[in-house]
DNA sequence: TGTGAAATGTACAGGGT
DNA sequence: ACCCTGTACATTTCACA
């Protein structure tokens, strides 16, 4: 991906509302081309959506926790996050290494609202959970790094490098 | 919240680039009244910006990892967030109960970038680390639930209920 | 809530590398 | 052939009453 895209994406990760006024501005080029490569970036799927960032305390969601989840018996099929998925106070499911075969943040309004979670979640996906309560959040969901694309010495090589072998 | 406030925000997470004209049509208001609605949502910080959602792997950031820190000196001052901030791999920082401090999100382009981070988080904020591989991610950072206000049954309760019992 | 002017989004056709 | 540019029109934003 071209260094312009890049630029593009971060801006639009640190402002998803930007105006393609704005983003032509930023990245030096016509809006008419940074709409092009929005477009083509939606396509791709490299820009997946666009979503609000929201208080979850205003939204009475004040109580984060992660739940690690591992089956109670393990024999079985393994299909956790389908069986999760329509549990709306589940934020996000991640199949991770380890002890523990997922992790699972949760978002809730209180002891109470999380107390029944993990029983629901217990009784749906048929796994123990061990739960590790949030309190704090000093900062979540960053724009991502965004990198100038890393040489990748393997294909494309500097004009001196390349007398040596044949191949073209 | 009202619940009209509740369904705009559940259509801005879901869809953070919709127009105030489809926004009305949902919410059953005149685009007046909901462009109004959200300006207050966000002075209000209900609404704290918005952000486009992004493919980490077409970015050059397959690697996903949590990372379990706490101090090597426990009787130093913990300032781990802010001395972690500048770091750009790191997604998010949440503040949890339990055995470890802090547990991090991070994102990095392989195995090697992954072990460099590791070695900056402990020496910018001299804590040790114990690290947990995301293998995949079937689902992430869902809009979240918005149910309509709970009754909070302290203060206004049910006619009916009123007459049984005193003080709860 | 409705109106209207200004800004923006979007498609189209032409031109440069 | 691809990508950038500029123009022209539909839509949206946003302040005001």
């Amino acid at each position: 991906m071209e260094e312009t895209d890049r630029a593009i994406v971060a801006a639009l990760t640190a402002d998803g509302r930007l105006s393609y006024t704005d983003l032509a501005e930023k990245v030096g080029l016509s809006v008419s081309a940074v709409h092009q490569r929005v477009r083509r970036l939606e396509q791709r799927g490299v820009i997946k959506g666009y979503a609000a960032r929201v208080s979850f305390e205003a939204l009475d969601l004040p109580l984060t926790a992660f739940v690690a989840i591992r089956p109670f018996d393990p024999s079985q099929p393994d299909d956790a996050p389908e069986r999760l998925a329509h549990l709306p106070e589940i934020d996000s499911c991640y199949s991770v290494a380890g002890e523990d075969f997922y992790l699972l943040l949760v978002r809730v309004a209180g002891p109470a609202d999380l107390e029944r979670v993990l029983q629901e979640i217990r009784t749906a996906a048929n796994v123990t959970t061990r739960t590790t309560v949030v309190l704090s959040t000093p900062y979540e969901n960053r724009p991502p790094k965004i990198s100038a694309e890393q040489p990748n010495r393997a294909r494309s090589r500097a004009p001196e490098e390349r007398a040596g072998s044949s191949a073209g």
